[in-house]
DNA sequence: CACCCCTGTCGAAGCGCTTCGACGAACTTG
DNA sequence: CAAGTTCGTCGAAGCGCTTCGACAGGGGTG
């Protein structure tokens, strides 16, 4: 391994010399720059991580606490994921992956041994148990998503209850006044994860406004849940012309299930659905969606974690992405005469 | 922060004693240890990663590059590289997130860097450019995935010839004659991607064994593509009474379409897929399949590259997993008189 | 009983880098 | 033209840990 004294060596100047060359911390005469960034690269030199982060006790290290399970939201998960690496490598940063089942110990174990200089979590829930540590943390950490108290701390999401209130009033729009919401897995509301929360509470508030009926179920991605949970609605509101779609791995299903019960989309049931744009584009029908833009989350995050690291931005921060729905051919003027 | 000196001060003992302590590579009396352990948790100590790195040249990290494009096998990808991480931790390891993006060059600068102990790479092309850095590289590496020429190389993957042999006899052994692949997309060819090959191998050679016709087609995984491919392929061979599909994205609509064109599933048409064994099971007719085991791949890949850290383990070690098929409803004793 | 060996502990020397203060040399400025 | 600036460079200290060699003391051995 090439070292900086050997860099300097060759270079023909001190250690320290190559340091400021590097960092840009002093100023360097041209020539000197120069001849060293020459060593640099025929030597083909990397500064030592270890090292640096010792010295400078910054490792450059992001770290990035993305949920094991795999029962939701898995593309968006990972789309999240990869755009915060790319994103944080365009600052130089690299990411370290954790698994959220570590929980709370992981982010002591982070802080403690200086590993990362800063934290990004994924699937926060309302009152998540590594609140209080992420507060009193020396290290910066902005969270994806948004808990039930926000003093303190910094987050990134999407406007979920906008998103809840820009579908019911697209349905309200078309004409529609009994609308069902295909909600998450039960198992999601249990925890507590907020933004089903929230685009229920956007949905409701809405819909009260706009006088539509509203109905939520929760609902498993699989076909026997979405198919039971069909009949459930009909059952109840006979007259239901349209749904939301909250459960992103519902929506194939749903539309399949649609169809054999002889309901076309959009002429007799209008379908609109809050997942990635990815997903709505390629269903049988193409989905009218509200996007969650996961590529500007991790950005967004990143940027702010930054922004942190570096002394600039302030603590509590919650930026609130505002929703679009994008018109694709799933939902229609509701039928007359309903 | 608390330091190794000042547990060694609150123990009473030196800071080696401590260092040794912690590492166990030196004899302690057990006074001493439970004394130093004390310390240790009265303080809250965490060793810090880059002294320990800097004085050890070891990071306890291991990077992982993921491919970043979601066009295909997201779920897969998510699966292993959960699966990673989660095997790593109980090592002691943190995973470092590399993507794909950064190619070779993210290879040069973890070697140089020392940032990490070792790399696991997904997503390898049969031909990968990053090969011959790893082959010189000091550090080892494991690939999950099978490249042209693996030697000097450790990998991890499916047998997905032997996958393909499985569907083959498995159709074959319910009395089918003529069988259409549902293939990859194109591009996934055109980047010469082991498995995709490598599972079509596999099918063409058993299906010679056993007198099966067989028909491929590239094919992504929108309602589109699959619809324009199955037309082809009835065009083509109107007597097919079974599908294999290799594109995990392709079997909803699949399943859809074939419905839709009044063909029964697994009456008139059986399909057999190649996937994770949640896409399976989920799908709107439960898929007998041969699962992809992404959670094993991932184990196992970190089991081998530990194992080439820590100097056991020999360089150039193929493991192939041992494909399994799981019987299901969507394939059965083909139509009688066809 | 003199010897050696083992066990448990310590001190000190780095690992490769950053950063602070110092210091000539070259420039201003009154 | 003396005094004060600024600029570019260097030396040295130190970040927190691991690890090597040393060494004291207690046991076993011949």
């Amino acid at each position: 391994m090439v070292t900086l004294a050997e860099v300097a060596r060759h270079a023909g100047v001190s250690a320290s010399t190559v340091s400021y060359v590097l960092s840009g911390k002093r100023s360097i005469s041209a020539a000197t720059r120069e001849r060293v960034e020459n060593s640099v690269r025929q030597l083909g030199y990397h500064p030592n991580a270890g090292a640096r982060a010792l010295a400078s006790s910054k490792s450059n290290i992001i770290a990035l606490m993305v949920p094991l399970r795999t029962d939701m939201y898995v593309p968006v998960m990972m789309e999240i994921a990869m755009a915060v690496a790319t994103a944080a490598r365009t600052h130089g940063y690299d990411i370290l992956l954790l698994t959220g089942e570590e929980g709370a110990q992981a982010v002591r174990r982070i802080e403690g041994s200086a590993l990362a200089d800063a934290m990004i979590l994924m699937d926060v829930e309302l009152d998540d148990e590594r609140l209080p540590l992420l507060r009193t943390a020396s290290r910066p950490a902005v969270l994806i998503g948004l808990p039930a108290d926000t003093t303190g701390l910094n987050c990134v999401d999407l406007d979920f209850a906008a998103a809840g209130a820009l579908c019911a009033q697209h349905l309200a729009d078309l004409g529609h006044r009994e609308v069902a919401v295909i909600g998450e897995a039960a198992a999601v509301y249990e925890r507590r994860t907020g933004f089903a929360e929230r685009t229920l509470t956007g949905l409701r508030e809405r819909s009260n406004e706009l006088g539509l009926r509203l109905l939520h179920r929760p609902c498993e991605g699989s076909y026997a849940s979405v198919s039971a949970t069909l009949s459930r609605i009909f059952d109840e509101r006979p007259g239901t012309s349209a749904f939301v779609v909250q459960n992103e791995a519902a929506t194939d299903p749903l539309l399949a299930l649609l169809r054999q019960s002889g309901r076309a989309v959009p002429e007799d049931v209008s379908v609109v659905a809050v997942c990635p744009d990815q997903v709505a584009a390629h269903a049988s029908v193409p989905l009218t969606s509200v996007a969650v833009p996961a590529q500007e989350m991790g950005r967004r995050a990143v940027e702010q974690v930054i922004a942190k690291i570096e002394g600039r931005g302030s603590d509590e921060e919650v930026v609130l992405l505002a929703p679009e729905l994008t018109v694709r051919e799933s939902a229609a003027q509701a039928p007359a005469g309903v």
